[in-house]
RNA sequence: GCCCCCAUCGACUAGCGGCCCAGGUCACAGCCCUUUCAAGGCUGCAGCGCGGGUUCGAAUCCCGCUGGGGGCACCA
């Protein structure tokens, strides 16, 4: 039998990290395996329904390269159905009306439960289970009816979801048995957590995809890291293509308790994918985030600009302000200029040609002889006139691409 | 209150009874390289929550405790 999994996301709001990392588990389960993976809204519950969280949870899905198939579907697609089948268990018995709503007889004794794929062997009480609601009395069916019906319907054989949902398995596995059905394989992903500790949120930094694609994150470095949340192919591997990645991947090495998310290594991670890139691909990379983000600088200086800032930023929101000065004109702090550098300066460079990174080097280095100063003294007053920080990229660099005109007036101002 | 789950460096993890006086990666510290910042190289710091067992031998198995998390809706 083929693999077939499904990603379950309610629509009341954007696609948080921790739930895109159980989708991804999904994905790389179902793509290891020939499987097939779906994508299922759990909207049984209107009321709570948002506006747009579909259009964004697919969006982010795309974004991320997760793919599903068989086009989106909805709970609520299954309502007949669900109520011919509630009325089947009404008078198979399993199941009887209770002011209005339908619900199902739950065992008393013995226990429940289920090899977990990721935790192993769960059981409940059934004492602990209670007659639940599957269908409301205003006809629509609750999600513990809704969603292993879907599940069997859909002929998942793995259902891999949270593990917030552990509690929830005994009442599914008693739903599916009433409706004749195989439960499927469990596989429960614990939680992802904040580094404080609590479940990851708002106050921890970025949680939605949206705002990990707008610091400027890569997709496939996110997708690297969001994998080994919880999951380790060896202890050793860290870098994986998502070909490795879902070549590599099991449930069996996913651990058992929560993670923590680690945003330094997601940015040391981000930045190893973005300095693997080629040139090219990273300038286009840079280009099409700038433009998304309202920045309409010149393409063609983006561009240029690209393999100064390649090896030095981590992130592309980092850009702005590492390389804006090559944008418009900066305002450096006076008390790191150094006039007699500056003047010196302005003079030597005022005669290099042409105006090259490398004849621009032989000129400085030249100065730095002539003022009997070491580069770092030479050097800062210089950068901060034309970059407006003590920190950028590469100087001579920086002043070619600037141009000597721009360079020399940013130098020029400065001094005065 | 009841039920369920979890527990190795600050973080992600490897470890599934001897190969471990615990390995890798991030972070952190120091050094090297160097025009700044990064990157890169080298070195270092740092951990099996506690208490009982089982065993010739336990990070690995069992029990208890503690701590953390999840769930107990006509929410998903």
């Amino acid at each position: 039998m083929s693999v077939r999994v499904r990603m379950a996301p309610s629509p009341t709001g954007f696609l948080h990290i921790g739930g895109v990392r159980t989708f991804l588990f999904n994905w790389l389960f179902a793509r290891g395996r020939d499987g097939e993976c779906l994508l299922r809204i759990e909207n049984t519950d209107t009321s709570r329904e948002v506006e747009e969280s579909v259009d964004q949870i697919e969006r982010s899905l795309r974004w991320l390269g997760i793919e599903w198939g068989g086009g989106t579907t909805f709970q609520l697609d299954r309502l007949e159905r669900a109520q011919e089948e509630a009325a089947r268990l009404v008078e198979a018995g399993s199941a009887y009306e209770d002011e209005g709503a339908i619900r199902i007889r739950m065992p008393n004794e013995g226990v429940t439960g289920w090899d977990d794929a990721i935790k192993g062997r769960i059981e409940f009480p059934n004492a602990q289970l209670e007659d639940l609601v599957i269908l409301r009395s205003d006809g629509r069916p609750t999600y513990n009816f809704a969603s292993p019906l879907d599940d069997w319907l859909d002929e998942i054989t793995h259902v891999i979801r949270g593990d917030d949902h552990v509690s929830n398995t005994p009442k599914q596995i008693h739903v599916l048995r009433a409706l004749g059905a195989e439960p499927p394989a469990y596989a429960h992903v614990p939680s992802v957590f904040g580094e404080d500790g609590r479940k990851l949120s708002k106050r921890h930094g970025a949680v939605s995809v949206d705002e990990f694609r707008d610091a400027g994150y890569l997709p496939e470095a996110l997708m690297n890291f969001l994998a080994l949340l919880g999951w380790a192919p060896d202890g050793e591997t860290t870098i994986m293509s998502r070909d490795e990645l879902f070549e590599r991947f099991s449930l069996e090495r996913v651990g058992a308790s929560p993670a923590t998310f680690d945003y330094a290594k997601l940015d040391w991670m981000n930045g190893v994918y973005l300095r693997a890139l080629s040139a090219e691909d990273y300038a286009g990379r840079l280009t099409t985030w700038l433009r998304e983000h309202e920045y309409d600088w010149p393409e063609e200086r983006v561009r240029a600009a690209a393999p100064l800032v390649q090896e030095k930023i981590g992130r592309f929101a980092e850009f702005p302000d590492f390389a804006g000065f090559l944008f418009h004109d900066v305002e450096p702090d006076p008390a790191l200029l150094d006039r007699r550098v500056l003047a010196a300066a302005e003079t030597a460079l005022s005669e290099t040609e042409p105006w090259t990174a490398a004849e621009i080097e032989t000129t400085l280095k030249r100065l730095c002889d002539e003022l009997g100063e070491k580069p770092r003294t030479v050097y800062l007053p210089i950068r901060v006139a034309v970059t407006g920080s003590r920190i950028s990229p590469g100087l001579y660099e920086s002043l070619e691409l600037l141009g000597r005109a721009e360079a020399l007036a940013r130098i020029q101002g400065k001094s005065e």
